[in-house]
DNA sequence: TGCAATTGGTTCCATATGGAACTTGACATC
DNA sequence: GATGTCAAGTTCCATATGGAACCAATTGCA
């Protein structure tokens, strides 16, 4: 337990002494539990271990590239969707979508329909082929998830998924650039943000 | 709540339905709540929400691509690292981060020190001015998480801390490839896993 | 009705990225 | 003390990526 943790409230009994004999790598353990920023690292890390093994299983077993699969996996859970929302609501830039589209319909794993209401845009349909794809690669998908999160009990898995729920919810609200001028602690320890109903 | 949020022991009372009046994206609440990988999906858009903002920042400000600042951070951290320890506990590929090493070599802003014990590993040290700009951007990326955490109370925050922490303990005992012939459903619904104590 | 501002999607292009091969040093085994 | 295997870092190179400019359709507004 450092400076910052202690600042922020967090802490942990065991201190980065915990990395031997746990077959964790030191350096892990020192941004796990000695780095003021221990949500983004947490975060990060753990995102890698999923899209890691199982962008690279899809790549290898159908040969599509992450912003590929993307789309097919947005299409997968919402049908007729475009393809600027499969961009806003992924993170990848509209571009590298609009691209990850043209080899999908060049693969015929997806089909796209003119909107009626809008002439510019296409709504995005799976075709048989690429609903085959998404159905095969949902179990293995699935799969990492389960055994990524067998360490907590249900109730915490329950209790992860309504906190993470909640700060997606929340991620509208968010300035989209950081503040330069932030400081370190706030001048006062500024009392706990009450829970907004 | 549709099939696969109720199979995973999941599901949200509200459904898809809450998208609208809240500012939502549409794709996105039905990503968050009608998903059958709703952990891999969270993580990747909150990380997302944190490293967009942040490492644009930090480009724009220091001229410093990510691969450099998670160096510099790296070593912020834990002083003394090596290239090795840096690509692993960041999951950058090592050529990267080598990369990375030379150009924070030829800025100033790191030295790095022959291992005595082993010559082909070198000790990376942050200088004055690497250390600056660590120092700089601290607090702004401190503030960016501390915005993302602020619909949580205090309690939850620490809860959330606690819940990603134990998975990534547990990361080192997960398989780095994804199982290719998982099954959907296992056979017949198992039984809650005991936490190990 | 006409003009400016915006938006969905595409194209262009410079470059950041990561796989694979390579170099040099460590280490095990005989 | 030679020899084969492995590990840290670097180099090479093909390519995936994203910013910026662009096009066409839409919307807002006077």
């Amino acid at each position: 337990m450092n400076d910052w943790e202690r600042r922020e409230g967090l802490g942990w009994p065991e201190a980065s002494s915990y990395a031997e004999g746990h077959g964790l790598d030191p350096l892990v353990a020192t941004k796990l539990w000695d780095n003021p920023c221990w949500f983004s690292f947490r975060l990060n890390y753990l995102a890698l271990c999923f899209n890691g093994p199982v962008y690279g299983f899809i790549q290898e077993r159908h040969g599509l590239q992450r912003p590929e699969y993307v789309v097919l996996y947005s299409l997968f859970l919402k049908d007729g969707v475009t393809a600027k929302a499969v961009s806003e609501s992924s993170g990848f830039p509209k571009n590298t979508i609009s691209r990850a589209v043209q080899s999908l319909l060049a693969l015929h794993l997806i089909e796209r329909r003119a909107d009626p209401a809008d002439r510019r845009s296409f709504r995005l349909v799976l075709t048989a082929a690429g609903r085959r794809i998404t159905d095969e690669t949902l179990a293995p998908m699935l799969d990492r998830e389960r055994r990524m999160l067998a360490p907590l009990s249900p109730a915490e898995r329950f209790m992860l998924a309504e906190l993470l729920a909640k700060l997606v919810v929340a991620a509208p609200t968010w300035p989209d650039t950081v503040d330069p001028d932030a400081v370190l602690a706030e001048p006062r320890p500024s009392r706990a943000p009450e829970e907004p109903s």
